[in-house]
RNA sequence: GGGCGGAUAGCUCAGUUGGCAGAGCAUCGGCCUUACAAGCCGGGGGUCGCAGGUUCGAGCCCUGUUCCGCCCA
């Protein structure tokens, strides 16, 4: 678009595809490094939340996208060399999940086709499904370098990953051990404790009697899960429990069972719970593991891996899936007098976060990442070389840190990186290396390597320096890391967050980032989690296609800040396409007034209107500058919100047709020229919010050198056009103007009417009279009114509509043309309002010590408002006055 | 059970060192005023969850309390 107009309505879906397109063909945002390593430019990275290869664009990537892409496209306006790392998670469970279903169609299963043959599988799946997320990507606008894409299981990544097992292998930072792991029997692997959900159920609280075996009596132990009692091998009672110390020490007859096992005392017992008895089954209960190891009890499992009794439980129960047995066993105990009652209970059941089974504890050799040590580095780190913001999460973040337990990483699926460790089948030596070994290098013999993969969330750790290169000394992890800030949603900061910072800082020595921006959840109208069961998603593409990228982007911005949660509906995003209509539609009207006007460096500013959008322009300069480096997102927003459609387009375009309509030539061409540059200025000021509206009118607009808006610096700042007169002036224009409309419109008059209006300048505003004397036109327009009269000390008629502003009165006569007593009740109405505020006032200035103790200049302030607000009580009281006696004589 | 957050207009929420309670949407009334009816002009609407405290002054700071949400156990 070459010419100086644009149609009439703004057409996103055009614009977005063109514009989307050129940026990326042109390799816009591919930064080089050496422009870094040269110091020439300052970096500025940051690498996206991979989303998982098997995702769809939901709301929450939207609003995680638009704010990254705002940060990356300041950034590069202040002129920094800006990075975006794309890229996708292998996201292990989930995307072997979507194959085997594909597979069960087929009627086959995993071990049909063997992990190499699966695995060839999901590579297939994701050559032709993989792109998916990353174009819904594209089509947010984000200003991502494609060039540097990057996926978890590629094989830099996997690189890096070998070397960080390794290295931390060596450190003795990875063990293999048993441990009592969640396991889920579905996906059949273990899960790490943040990969289980916890989810309110109704259950049942069993009591069962445990005779003594000294035949003294009886122990009654309260249980959600009769049937673990098979691998009971203790009861515990709190120490200080009088109910039950003469227990303590003795043993109990395990019901169903037979066997003896003792009766312990550890604080961990909660006296109130229950009966105050807990059963011990270390083998299927986290707290009764680690009560076990403290007393050195023996661990006896007795459920299996798919969730059947095994051979340790009596013959009876061998085989049977652990539902079914918890009936026998209430069956039995009930059959032996033995179950006491059962009474519902509610209570919090692990889930997995995939599958949603129920998780059940299991033991068994797994691989840990020991984590105290990484973990005290990425703690210490923060706030001094991380900032997290807002504050706030600084504590849940140390609070996770703090209490933090051993990693399990292996994972029993084959979708992953496998973990580079073999065991020689001769002699059963251990190997751990970066590169695949032939045989044992002790004895020669065959070796196997191990079966689990990582943990996704392994890779996901190093994202920050893998990406970049990592493990080799990349010019772009020289320049890149670490990166400015991580973007992401407060739901995984521990996943996440945390173990980047272990990672980064154990590994390249410095945090993988200087900032921590956490954001909220999008949520639905409600404020229910959107969720395709409920069927409350609001699809972030659909509403691209309705209303276009820009408009969702602002809503997402301008909500970005309110708490934790958004609460999000198609209204709001209808809405603010409104605004884009708005913006729009200004730089028609520019556009349109132009006349190919040449671009000319702005040197002053002539009248009221130019003085004042200039100077609001620097202060929104300031403001956006400020808030965007300080993730105030939503006042980003507010700002330009306010400054485009309340004052620009309200104001400042309305008092510009004077100039632009007129005949002063001179005048015309001034304000033309702030016109422009007020309109394209903002444009840059606006862009990293709505990148491809603000494009498409940057393009159109007339002297432009770069047409690139993306890769245009900041606006330079004018400190000489910052006017605070002219904002005073404006503010007193605005008044005059906002109470002759008030006046109108309340009196019900036929807004075709024009009126006069006569003006006493003689007022608290010195300037009042040059004001309206210089803008007298301006009045007459905005006001529909046909003549001004003004000068200090002037009364008006009686018969007038009448108003204060900063205490000067002015008067619109309505001789004949309204109902006095409507203007009579109007004035009432004001002189409440007045004396409402004079009496918050007066109550504060009368108050004992304010005047002592309040600040100068608070109390002088307090003070001339008073006398303004009484000064206009007196004014207004006078007019009504007036006019009340001057209708009683007619009548 | 431990921790964190929220409660302000009908709705969704701003409110940055304590100094006259704001916005958007919705609502009511009036306008096709030559960029925009996806618009313009004007109006109404709030005991800032409750109870105390600090202060000349509290939506904001402190204590307690109720309700809601989230995380962890």
């Amino acid at each position: 678009m070459s010419d100086a107009t644009l149609p009439k309505g703004y057409e996103p879906a055009d614009v977005e595809a063109r514009w989307g397109k050129h940026w990326e063909d042109n390799k816009t945002f591919s930064p080089d490094p050496a422009e870094v390593l040269s110091g020439e430019k300052q970096p500025y990275s940051i690498v996206i939340p991979p989303p998982n290869v098997t995702g769809a664009l939901h709301m929450g990537h939207a609003l995680n996208l638009t704010l990254q892409d705002i940060l990356c496209r300041f950034m590069r306006q202040q002129g920094k060399s800006v990075l975006w790392v794309p890229g996708t998670d292998h996201a292990g469970i989930a995307t072997q999940n979507v194959v085997e279903r594909q597979l069960k169609k087929e009627g086959k299963k995993r071990d049909d086709l063997g992990r190499e043959a699966f695995i060839e599988r999901v590579w297939d799946w994701k050559k032709e499904y993989g792109d998916r997320i990353l174009n819904q990507i594209r089509r947010m606008g984000a200003s991502v370098d494609w060039t540097s894409e990057r996926f978890t299981l590629d094989e830099g990544l996997s690189k890096a990953v070998r070397e960080v097992f390794v290295r931390l292998y060596g450190e003795g930072l990875i063990y293999k051990g048993n441990y009592i792991v969640n396991w889920c029997n579905r996906c059949h692997t273990a899960l790490a404790d943040d990969e289980v959900e916890h989810a309110p159920k109704k259950g049942k609280l069993y009591r069962i009697r445990y005779a003594l075996a000294d035949g003294s009596g009886e122990l009654i132990v309260a249980t959600t899960r009769p049937e673990t009692l098979l691998g009971d091998v203790a009861v515990a009672v709190h120490p200080e429990d009088e109910r039950y110390t003469f227990a303590i020490g003795k043993k109990v007859i395990l019901p169903l069972v037979g066997k003896e096992i003792p009766v312990i005392a550890d604080a961990y017992v909660d006296k109130e719970f229950g009966t105050g008895c807990l059963k011990i089954t270390p083998a299927h209960d986290m707290n009764d593991w680690a009560l076990a190891r403290t007393h050195g009890l023996e661990v006896i499992p007795v459920i299996d891996d798919k969730g059947d009794m095994n051979e340790n439980a009596p013959e009876a129960y061998r085989g049977m899936g652990k539902n079914a047995c918890r009936d026998k066993v209430v069956e039995d105990l009930e059959a032996l007098g033995l179950l006491v009652d059962i009474a519902d209970h509610d209570h919090s059941v692990g889930e997995c976060y995939r599958c949603k089974s129920v998780i059940e504890p299991h033991v068994s050799e797994q691989w840990f990442v020991k984590v105290a040590p990484l973990a005290k580095a990425a703690r210490e780190a923060v706030p001094a070389q991380t900032k997290i913001f807002p504050a706030q999460w600084e504590k849940t973040y140390y609070e996770w840190l703090d209490n933090i337990r051993d990693w399990c990483i292996s994972r029993q699926i084959w979708w992953g990186h496998r973990i580079p460790a073999w065991t020689c089948e001769a002699c059963g030596e251990l190997i751990v290396q970066t590169e695949d070994p032939t045989n044992c290098p002790k004895c020669g013999g065959a070796l196997k390597q191990e079966d689990d993969v990582l943990d996704t969330w392994f890779s996901s750790a190093l994202w920050p320096f893998s990406t970049l290169g990592w493990p080799e000394k990349t010019d772009k992890l020289k320049a890149y890391y670490p990166t400015g800030v991580l973007v992401t949603g407060f739901d995984i900061l521990f996943f996440w967050v945390a173990r980047m910072m272990m990672m980064g800082i154990h590994f390249q020595e410095q945090v993988p980032f200087h900032h921590v921006y956490i954001h909220a959840l999008v949520r639905d109208e409600q404020g229910k989690k959107m969720s395709k069961s409920t069927g409350n998603v609001i699809d972030p593409l659909e509403m691209i296609g309705k209303y276009g990228t820009d408009s969702l982007r602002f809503t997402l911005t301008a909500f970005a800040a309110m708490g934790r949660d958004i609460k999000l509906s198609e209204k709001r995003i209808e809405g603010y396409r409104h605004f884009v209509n708005k913006i729009w539609n200004s730089a028609r009207f520019a556009l349109m007034n132009m006349e190919g006007a040449p671009r000319a460096e702005l040197k002053d500013a002539q009248g009221l209107a130019n003085r004042w959008i200039l100077h609001r322009l620097e202060e929104v300069k300031d403001e956006v500058e400020s808030a965007t480096l300080e993730y105030r997102f939503n006042d980003i927003a507010q700002g330009l919100y306010r400054f485009i459609w309340n004052e620009f387009c309200d104001w400042y375009v309305e008092m510009a047709k004077g100039d632009l309509y007129g005949t002063d030539e001179a005048a015309k061409e001034a304000t033309r020229k702030v016109l422009l540059t007020v309109l394209s200025e903002t444009m840059v000021l606006l862009h990293p919010v709505m990148p491809f509206v603000t494009q498409e009118i940057w393009t159109a607009l007339p002297g432009i050198t770069n047409p690139d808006l993306a890769t245009v610096r900041y606006p330079e700042r004018r400190p000489q056009f910052k006017s605070e007169q002219a904002a005073r002036d404006m503010a007193f224009f605005q008044g005059v103007v906002g109470a002759t409309r008030a006046i109108r419109t309340e009196l019900c008059i036929d807004p075709a009417k024009k009126l006069p209006l006569i003006i006493d300048t003689a007022g608290d505003n010195p300037n009042a009279f040059d004001i309206i004397h210089n803008n007298m036109a301006l009045i007459m327009s905005l006001a529909r009114i046909d003549s001004v009269i003004y000068a200090p000390g002037n009364d008006g008629p009686y018969a007038s509509g009448t108003a204060i502003v900063e205490g000067c009165r002015i008067f619109v006569p309505l001789e004949g043309l309204v109902d006095f007593s409507t203007e009579l009740a109007r004035l009432d109405k004001e002189l409440g309002k007045l004396d409402k505020q004079l009496a918050a006032l007066k109550g504060k200035l009368s108050a004992p010590g304010f005047a002592n103790n309040a600040p100068a200049d608070i109390v002088a302030a307090e003070n001339e408002k008073l006398a303004g607000i009484e000064d206009a009580k007196a004014k207004m009281t006078e007019l009504q006055e007036r006019l009340k006696s001057a209708l009683a004589e007619e009548a």
